[in-house]
RNA sequence: GCGCCCAUAGCUCAGCCGGAUAGAGCAUCGGAUUUCUAAUCCGACGGUCGCAGGUUCGAGUCCUGCUGGGCGCGCCA
């Protein structure tokens, strides 16, 4: 089905090509109330190209245009707008349609893409840390959104499994380990043995020396040094996953950068033979001195000790991505200081022919309140599930404030919903490259724009099927009266236009938003309408409403990866 | 030195391709509950969109310069 905006695009294009006028201009969502539902700006665009006067070939618009069965006569306005407003019947017809599309209105892409999606990618024998919540609930919203459009969706954790951390790690390994903390806190006893490595290494050029001698013998397939890798990496697997479990988020397949060890030194090779690559000082580098901005910042794909870096890796996974899993499109998303990198890396491939969409999605960080990187007081970077873990808890002894009555085990199941998905959509709320404040105050508030407040209009809604103890019934026919039901309608109507904007620039933030107006449409029609105790045919349209508006508010939650409770 | 990102109400933030009198939330103040979850709603107050030029019928948005902050820039990832 189509959408308001896309039908009347649709008409304005069949009445610009009947008035003789080229394609232009657009049919956007009013900015105003006072300018009706929806407005397009054609005409100022024509006058602008043609010369004319914009309010006269805004009429010239108008007299082709034929919108009477979706809304009133078009009006112009100002220097020269076309304004729409729909009528009432238009939307209730709408309205039924979505209630009857169990894809709520959103169409599918029309060219179906394979996208492996890069995100979170943490590093082994490290603990995630709150830094890391970003690319996750980043990466995982639009891994969501991108299926759910009908793309062919990859998600890839390129794991951090192979730096040269593993000469300390292992070195700490068999000279420091504590078996019994290790089986305890497995990643704290990997921190705690890489660090003590690292200070002993500062001061005993020994240590460091064996550490570098530990790493040499990795890289060269060293059995017990492998053996101890692959340990290293399934503890830190282990805990990954129960991270992923608690934020929902999973991934298709995990490919590290260790996968990519043995095609490294053909993909150097192949660099060096096709002339992007060359060498210098030693090292081999690709040089870009046609770009302006990279001319003096070459990468190096190969150190002059004949070492790779992840340079090297990065190239090696591109080629993968798109030969051994045909990926026509390729994002990656990371915090921004990595900028610089993925530029070469991609400007690499194009030099190598490979014509792929490659997108490097970057965000800001999460500050602590006091403005800097959020720490903790002793200068560590804050875990991950101290995070999640206090959400929980906080979010727990909300839900037993409001309503203690509720069964011990329901109170634990709504607190890691609400906990959760206030983490989440505090994140993705925002525009993804601005730097945030983390605030429990803020991101729990049960007012505002905020998972609580949204997840509330949609408990609202279930109470209401609960009380009515009936089956939701698609009525024949929508009547719509009240202006509030008008609103909630056209709100609803807009789920359709706004899901695919998201992919535009990968701004989340403008489902959240769309969501927290939609949240906010229907609690002024809770108010202002009652629906069960409501005379028909208001109480079956307001029933369709209120249907409408919790699938449309699950369905978007769940886009942006956040769950909702039944009660709260 | 060069490059990238950011700067909007007291605070936290929206504002995608340039569009009409720049919008929310929080805070503050004032209202609303015999009603389906008041975890809500309605209203008021609050702005030199960092500064200065430029392009345009029209600039928070695009261009140039500047200021302030963050990050990055040849052998770490």
């Amino acid at each position: 089905m189509e959408t308001f905006q896309s039908l009347l695009r649709n008409e304005l294009a069949r009445a610009l090509g009947a008035a003789g006028l080229p394609p232009a201009g657009e049919v956007t969502p009013a900015t105003d109330a006072r300018f009706g539902d929806y407005q397009t700006n054609a005409a100022l665009i024509l006058a602008k190209q043609r010369g004319e006067n914009p309010r006269q070939l805004a009429q010239k618009i108008i007299d082709h245009l034929s919108v009477d069965d979706l809304a009133e006569p078009p009006t112009i306005a100002g220097p020269g707008f076309i304004n729409f407003a729909l009528k009432p019947d238009a939307l209730a017809e709408q309205a039924g349609q979505l209630l009857r599309d169990d894809r709520l209105g959103v169409a599918r892409a029309e060219k179906r893409h394979r996208i492996v999606i890069d995100f979170g990618s943490p590093n082994v024998a490290k603990p995630m840390h709150v830094g890391h919540i970003r690319s996750l609930v980043l990466g995982d919203a639009l891994a969501r959104i991108a299926t759910f459009l009908g793309h062919d969706v990859i998600r890839d954790n390129h794991i951090g499994d192979w730096g040269t951390q593993f000469g300390m790690v292992i070195y700490g390994w068999k000279n420091l380990l504590d078996r019994a903390a290790l089986a305890r806190d497995p990643i704290a006893e990997l921190v705690r043995i890489y660090k003590t490595a690292n200070e002993l290494g500062k001061s005993d050029p020994a240590v460091l020396d064996a550490c570098r001698n530990e790493l040499v013998k990795l890289q060269a397939g060293d059995e017990e040094n492998l053996s101890i890798w692959n340990e290293c990496v399934a503890l830190s697997t282990r805990e990954f996953e129960a991270a992923y479990d608690i934020l929902d988020i999973h991934y298709d397949i995990q490919r590290g950068e260790s996968f990519y060890n043995d095609r490294l030194p053909a993909v150097v090779d192949r660099l060096l033979q096709s002339g992007v690559a060359e060498m210098s000082e030693g090292a081999v580098c690709v040089f870009f001195r046609d770009i302006p901005e990279l001319a003096e910042r070459p990468c190096i794909v190969r150190k002059s000790d004949g070492g790779f870096n992840y340079a090297t890796t990065d190239v090696a996974t591109i080629d993968y991505r798109i030969r051994d899993l045909g990926a026509d499109t390729v994002w990656i998303e990371t915090g921004a200081p990595q900028q610089l990198h993925f530029r070469q890396i991609f400007e690499i491939a194009r030099r190598e022919g490979y014509t792929a969409d490659f997108r490097h999605i970057t965000h800001g960080s999460i500050l602590g309140e006091d403005r800097k990187l959020m720490k903790t007081r002793s200068g560590e970077n804050v875990a991950l599930r101290d995070v999640l873990d206090e959400a929980v808890v906080r979010a727990r002894k909300i839900v037993e404030q409001k309503n203690p009555d509720l069964a011990e085990e329901e109170k634990n199941a709504i607190a890691q919903t609400i906990g959760i998905g206030a983490v989440k959509y505090a994140d993705l709320s925002q525009y993804r490259m601005t730097d945030y404040i983390f605030s429990w105050d803020r991101m729990l508030s049960l007012q505002g724009n905020t998972a609580p407040y949204l997840q509330n209009a949609y408990v609202r809604i279930r109470s209401i099927f609960r009380k009515a103890g009936e089956e939701f019934v698609l009525p024949a026919e929508l009547v719509l009266t009240e202006p509030a039901e008008f609103n909630l309608a056209k709100r609803l109507t807009q789920f359709a236009e706004i899901v695919p904007q998201v992919l535009n620039d990968f701004r989340p933030n403008l489902l959240a938003n769309y969501l927290f107006e939609l949240a906010n449409a229907f609690h002024a029609f809770y108010e202002a309408c009652p629906v069960l105790k409501a005379d028909e045919p208001a109480r079956a349209t307001r029933l369709a409403l209120c249907e409408l508006a919790a699938r449309t508010l699950q369905q978007g939650l769940d886009l942006l990866g956040i769950d909702v409770p039944e009660k709260m």
